[in-house]
RNA sequence: UGGGCUGUCGCCAAGCGGUAAGGCAACGGACUUUGACUCCGUCAUCCGUGGGUUCGAAUCCCGCCAGCCCAG
């Protein structure tokens, strides 16, 4: 028997593929299924409402029946405490900062990377896998690698840039060197239920999709109305509360102007929402906190980059500088379209993620 | 109260006798492990209202209503 290997299973092709490749290459795989969010925390059920989300309960089916197809024990962890407050709390306050989150990341961070795989370690795995479509390489030096993905267009190292040496020497990314129709093929041939089940799509715990109702109900608050204002503080409008606006974001402004207009920037000192037109959007630097670091232990030198603001948006070419411990300042070598503080700013060296953090601004 | 101007989709706005452009907003879909962006699609049988002229009018004529401006 080879390795012992915890997969997590969400119930989606991807995971169930990787744990069966794991199984194929004979590797002595347990499935685990992670438990995040409570009933309570969920909007009234609708009955004909299809879930497309990451991890419901039903989704959490889905991952026993493949895991007793493969022969695999199958576990749930009830991490639903710590969900809410590492991952939901963290969700809302982001907001109420005036800020955009990305709460995949987060959950990816301090779930499934940091309570999943301890918990893997203390019942005996050596290792952890996923369904990420990202690689896992140790460079000669001992240095574990971040990579891309082979698909290009799946891959998902973007989400994964919080991950330090520790968690990466004990991951399996088995997906990294597909493509996802091969994915779907090899869960078709081996006859899983989800083989054609949709990609997973918007916030876990907002299946609804009001995320502003999920923060209210979650924090108890009401975010009143405000002022849309000009570049110049010319009142627009009336928003209908912070919450609801995003830098970059054009509809549901409920605004009439001869061009579009776009979300520039959330002010919650002010409950203001500052619009401006699409020209108005772009920046050419930004600074970063929560620096991660993954290819080095710090930037000694300005380093080039390629650099994603968001999740699924082309790399732009920077210059990255560590102006802290956890600082970053990023120049762009041409100015940047919506740089929304909350989002994940990634940095890459070819295929190589050289590290991360969190936009300030 | 006289004189002038205007009245076309939620907003802005083409049209000037031949059978309702476009932009913004909205809505639906695609894309997507976040929020956005983007893309595709839908969106006035009817042009303030009542008559008239005409083969035919949002487009011409008359009355009325509403709004704006100037005068007093």
């Amino acid at each position: 028997m080879g390795e012992r290997v915890l997969v997590a299973m969400s119930g989606g092709v991807d995971s169930s593929v990787a744990a069966l490749l794991l199984r194929q290459a004979g590797f002595d795989c347990l499935g685990a299924t992670m438990r995040l969010v409570d009933n309570a925390d969920l909007p009234p059920l609708d009955p004909h409402r299809e879930s497309r989300t990451c991890c419901s309960l039903e989704d959490a089916e889905d991952a026993r029946a493949v895991a007793y197809r493969l022969g695999m024990p199958f576990y749930v962890f009830n991490f639903v405490e710590g969900f809410r407050r590492q991952v939901m709390d963290r969700f809302t306050a982001a907001y109420q900062r005036g800020e955009t989150p990305n709460p995949c990341i987060d959950c990816n961070r301090f779930m499934k990377f940091d309570r999943l795989l301890r918990r893997a370690l203390e019942i005996g795995c050596d290792r952890m896998a996923t369904g990420h479509y990202a690689r896992v390489e140790q460079a000669p030096s001992g240095r574990w690698l971040l990579k891309k993905a082979l698909d290009p267009d799946k891959d998902q190292s973007y989400v994964l840039y919080a991950l330090t040496q520790f968690q990466l020497s004990h991951l399996l990314l088995p997906l990294g060197g597909l493509h996802k129709a091969q994915v779907r093929a090899l869960a078709a041939e081996n006859g899983f239920g989800n083989a054609q089940k949709p990609d997973s799509q918007d916030i876990c715990f907002v299946p609804d999709g009001d995320y502003a109702g999920f923060i209210r109900r979650r924090t108890g608050q009401e975010f009143p109305p405000g002022d849309f204002v000009g570049p110049q503080g010319q009142v627009y409008g009336q928003h209908r509360g912070i919450i609801h606006y995003t830098v970059g974001q054009r509809k549901g402004l409920g605004l009439s102007f001869p061009q579009p207009m776009y979300v520039c920037r959330v002010d919650p000192a002010r409950n203001r929402v500052v619009l401006g037109r699409q020209e108005d959007l772009f920046s050419r630097t930004l600074h970063a906190r929560d620096l991660n670091l993954i290819a080095c232990d710090e930037l000694t030198a300005p380093l080039r980059v390629r650099a994603k603001i968001r999740y699924r948006q082309p790399e732009q070419p920077a210059l990255a500088q560590q102006v802290g411990p956890d600082e970053l300042l990023l120049t762009f070598d041409g100015p940047q379209r919506a740089v929304t503080p909350g989002q994940a700013v990634v940095l890459y060296d070819g295929d190589t993620v050289v590290g991360g953090g969190t936009i300030a601004g």
